[in-house]
RNA sequence: GCUGGCGUAGCUCAACUGGUAGAGCAUCGGAUUUGUAAUCCGAAGGUUAAGGGUUCGAGUCCCCUCGCCAGCUCCA
């Protein structure tokens, strides 16, 4: 046997046969780490730790202080489950578990009955006793015809069909623990007792590959971790999202309110339209710096228009149609801005001189979304988007887009939202336009990402059918990936429109396109924001900024005096004047949010001052003149500060 | 739209296997006049999502419609 070099991380090389396992390395270079050992890292990819290594590597071994060593516990622990419920539901077909286990693992089962909450704990409990058995995992290379008669004489008919999936010239492995056995790449962990702490967190029906038409089966969903405590601060961060929720707080605060009238519509209340207005009025302010112009564009168009634009083909029953006044005349209810702004652009001679043209526009918008897909105010079916498009020459393209990255990081650090993460999606298989516009349009999305700073991730095949796009995914507080600001290339609609303006040279040019938004949907940005912060709003956001509160009856007065001047210099004020002791009126503001309380009596209304308090702030600030306090309100507000008070 | 679950007062939740719908908060009235996260007393509030069925009797069981939730799918 030939020898091979193996180097570790800290750079020392050890030398091992051909052949050898990652776990050989790790139990190798000490008991302790073949112990914790969970899988291989080699070129940042990870491997099971039974794979044999045939030539030089650089090798990692990854255990439970590795974040990827989550997933392989997470990975194992789906296998258990698929084990569980084998032993206690025999005739069950297995189907395939999860791909991306950084959160959970899943199953799916082809089973008679779908399973009830009472099997589900019964399902969790016989994982208890596996975990508890330590039984070890193996790895396994076979051929496709031993894994054909092994899954056949299982009777595992979905497993034969997934291993047909699987291309000629790849390897197939299993993997058996016990008496259960699966199609596989793995890793997986050695042992079952590896996996500390298993929690099944929930069922739901899916159909085999997701085809609606096709075997209905039932999936069971879980997470675990190597340690109970792990898995206990999982769900507590699961309970504090529960406890953000949007659909809770949203009505708490009195910001919104939905209702069976108008499925998937939200209703603001003052409070929420405030917010609203605040963050439209944010976007418009910027729009000067960054060449915008806001346009109103129709509601209604007559369906050729979406012909034109191709959403009519695509989208036909995701938009609300009717009849028109006239004979035949078929009219659709907008669902986006872009065919308006296009059909505005040829309406006119252009110019190159004028370009590039940025135009806004923040109308409401209908989607016929599917019942199902409906979610709070994140996924709804009227919405208004910061929406913009832009019509430049093409070698403006790269120009526009590092704007609108600056224009996006100006907006996101006022709303004191950090980490932006960038990826360019590439062409789906269903598109307009030509495949060479494309592969253009995403190399310089691509170079534009990467120019701009920033490490560009690839999205394969997750554009919107005109054109490759750009996306800014933030993460919330609690980890959680949002995609909010996007700004695309459109290959198709300038051609379709048959948009043209006159060039340097006297000829007619078609413009290069870019849709873009910075909030994205201004209910799903609410919805998002509301969970990231729990309402604790920056200042200038807040729906109600001050609240002024008199010790006593006498003090009410001159509350209702400081909040007029502060409403009247623009700042959103109340007062809370009801025959409750302090202390229960200042607990209401905590619990509204409120950045701001201002504690008025005997000695405030004798020299003229003001006692603030901060939200979530244990003591009082000095009192300070109500002249003062307006004054800096008044500068918080116009520079859009988080705090009220510097 | 599909699969599963759920729907009781404005909100959060009770009501054992079918046997008189109840509490806290919020609301309203009264008392209290308060110095930095809950003052006390009282009142009102419901065709148990809508409709139909089984039963002597239905919040509870069955059917159907609507909505919501978890997923699937979708996301211009």
């Amino acid at each position: 046997m030939s020898a091979i070099n193996v180097t570790l991380p800290d750079g020392q090389i050890l030398e091992f046969e051909a052949g050898t396992t990652v776990f050989a390395v790790a139990a190798k270079i000490g008991p302790g780490l073949a112990k914790a050992a969970l899988a291989g890292r080699i070129d940042g990819a990870i491997v099971d730790l039974r794979t044999p290594l045939v030539g030089d590597v650089a090798l990692e071994i990854v255990t439970t202080r590795d974040a990827q060593g989550g997933d392989v516990i997470r990975h194992s622990a789906e296998h258990v489950m698929a084990d569980a419920v084998k032993r206690l539901f025999p005739a069950a077909q297995v189907d395939a578990g999860r791909s991306d286990h950084s959160e959970k693992f899943q199953y799916d089962f082809l089973v008679d009955e779908p399973f009830t909450p009472e099997d589900i704990e019964r399902i969790e409990k016989e994982m208890q006793v596996i975990l508890a058995e330590g039984v070890e995992f193996e790895r396994e290379v076979v051929t496709r015809d031993e894994a054909a008669s092994l899954f056949r004489g299982l009777g595992e008919e979905l497993k034969l069909s997934r291993l047909s999936d699987i291309p000629d010239d790849a390897e197939i492995t299993i993997f058996r623990h016990g008496d259960f056995i699966d199609l596989c790449r793995g890793p997986h962990v050695n042992n079952t007792k590896q996996i500390g702490a298993i929690k099944l967190t929930g069922a739901s029906g899916t159909y085999f590959r997701g085809d609606e038409s096709g075997p209905k089966l039932q999936r069971i969903y879980g997470t675990a971790f190597a340690t109970r405590k792990e898995l206990k601060s999982h769900l507590a961060r699961i309970e504090e999202a529960k406890k953000r929720d949007h659909r809770r707080v949203g009505v708490e605060l009195g910001l919104f309110h939905m209702d069976a009238v108008a499925p998937g519509s939200p209703f603001y209340l003052p409070k929420g339209t405030a917010l609203y207005n605040e963050l439209v009025d944010f976007i418009r302010s910027l729009y000067p710096k960054y060449g915008y112009h806001e346009v109103l564009t129709p509601q209604l168009f007559r369906s050729e228009v979406f012909k034109t634009s191709g959403h009519y083909q695509k989208f036909y029953d995701d938009m609300y149609w009717f009849d028109g006044s006239d004979e035949g005349e078929e009219l659709g209810v907008k669902a986006m801005n872009c065919p308006g702004h296009c059909h505005l652009f040829s309406t006119g001679k252009r110019s190159y001189r004028e370009l590039p043209i940025r135009w806004a526009e923040f109308s409401r918008l209908h989607r016929n979304e599917r019942s199902g897909t409906l979610n709070g105010i994140t996924r709804v079916r009227s919405f208004a988007q910061d929406d913009g498009h832009i019509f430049c020459e093409p070698g403006q393209v790269h120009e526009e887009i590092a704007s609108f990255f600056e224009m996006t990081n100006e907006v996101y650090e006022k709303l004191g939202l950090e980490g932006l993460e960038m990826s360019v999606s590439t062409r789906p298989e269903q598109f307009l336009g030509d495949i060479a516009d494309w592969d253009i349009a995403e190399k310089n999305l691509i170079e534009a990402v990467e120019t701009a700073g920033y490490h560009c991730n690839i999205k394969e095949g997750d554009a919107a059918f005109y054109g490759p796009k750009v996306e800014a995914d933030f993460r919330d507080v609690l980890g959680r990936a949002w995609t909010l600001a996007t700004v695309q290339i459109d290959t198709a609609q300038p051609g379709r429109f048959g948009l043209r303006y006159v060039g340097r040279d006297g000829g007619l040019h078609q413009p290069a396109m870019l849709h873009r938004a910075v909030l994205g949907s201004l209910e799903r940005f609410i919805g998002i924001y509301i969970e990231h912060t729990g309402g604790d709003f920056p200042f200038w956001l807040s729906p109600i900024q001050v609240l002024a509160l008199p010790i006593a009856d006498r003090h009410a007065p001159r509350a209702r005096e400081i909040e007029k001047s502060l409403a009247i210099a623009g700042i959103r004020a109340e007062t809370d004047d009801r025959s409750e002791t302090l202390g229960f009126r200042i607990r209401d503001a905590e619990k509204q949010k409120i950045p701001l309380t201002l504690v008025i009596g005997d000695e405030e209304v004798e020299g003229g001052t003001v006692s603030p308090r901060l939200r979530k702030s244990k003591q009082a600030m000095h009192a300070m003149s109500a002249e003062a306090l307006i004054e800096a309100l008044q500068s918080s507000n116009a520079e859009r500060r988080m705090k009220p008070l510097a």
